[in-house]
DNA sequence: AATCGGAATGTAATACCATAACATTTCCAA
DNA sequence: TTGGAAATGTTATGGTATTACATTCCGATT
């Protein structure tokens, strides 16, 4: 079980920004949350962002750029996590799937494909959403 | 087999571009080649992509702000489409795998989630890449 | 305790990506 | 031929991310 070295000032206040919140939360809104702790630059929330990245505390939603706090047990983490995010209410759910995870290996090792990062994001609308408004 | 409508001169000229160009461009990229022809603005850009989109003739790759003409065969496309991307050459792969899909759709059934679009971009450096710069 | 060096931080400027708003033109169907 | 939807042209603006450089923090070594 891999760990990660104690988190700075900035990249504990970025955490806790994105723990509190119910949905992803775009660079310029964190920065927006965090002014009167001193935060004035975007490059004070992407440097924390990029540093909790790497230690798999925060994923980055690439088709809504925003960003979110890993939900996985630290140390239990997959090579491939997988999203469903909510047009509507912005919600999250995080997962993964073992066999997605095997036939995605099967054609990078067919295709000597060397893989870096793995994006699975599924757009659209939860069932809460699709419940409240019937369409 | 669905058809799409004749394509519009802007359309036109976007997808031509992309069919040309060895790796995804950027909507101010694609601008910028089509200088000549009249473009000036980027929202004549991203209008015809929006269009090209619709008809399932150009892919956005959202991982990277870029889009790519589609190269599966018209009437012949599948819900979920893949892509491997190469960090170091730009190249992209485009694929489909049935049992991705199902496992997805498992995941979306159970959880009465409406998907509307789903992403899956696997991002690393390809065979040639890997060969050329052992690493 | 002094100091060296790498990591983190602060700040300003800039580059890149995308859409809003509104005016005008094109083109087909009635 | 004309009415209206779709496409286009243009300007302005908003949102996302990085470059460049100066400064500070902090632990390891002396």
């Amino acid at each position: 079980m891999t760990s990660h070295p104690d988190l700075t000032k900035n990249q504990t206040l970025v955490l806790k920004t994105l723990d509190k919140a119910e949905a992803p939360l775009s660079a310029y809104t964190i920065l927006d949350r965090l002014r009167d702790d001193g935060f004035r630059a975007p490059l004070q929330v992407y440097r924390a962002l990029g540093k909790l990245q790497e230690f798999g505390l925060v994923h980055r939603l690439e088709s809504i750029n925003a960003f979110v706090a890993c939900c996985q047990p630290h140390g239990h983490r997959h090579e491939m996590t997988a999203f469903a995010i909510c047009r509507t209410c912005g919600k999250v759910d995080e997962f993964s799937d073992t066999a997605v995870e095997e036939r995605l290996g099967e054609w990078v090792r067919a295709h000597r494909f060397k893989p870096a990062k793995t994006t699975i994001e599924i757009s659209g609308d939860c069932a809460d959403c699709t419940a409240h408004d019937p369409g």
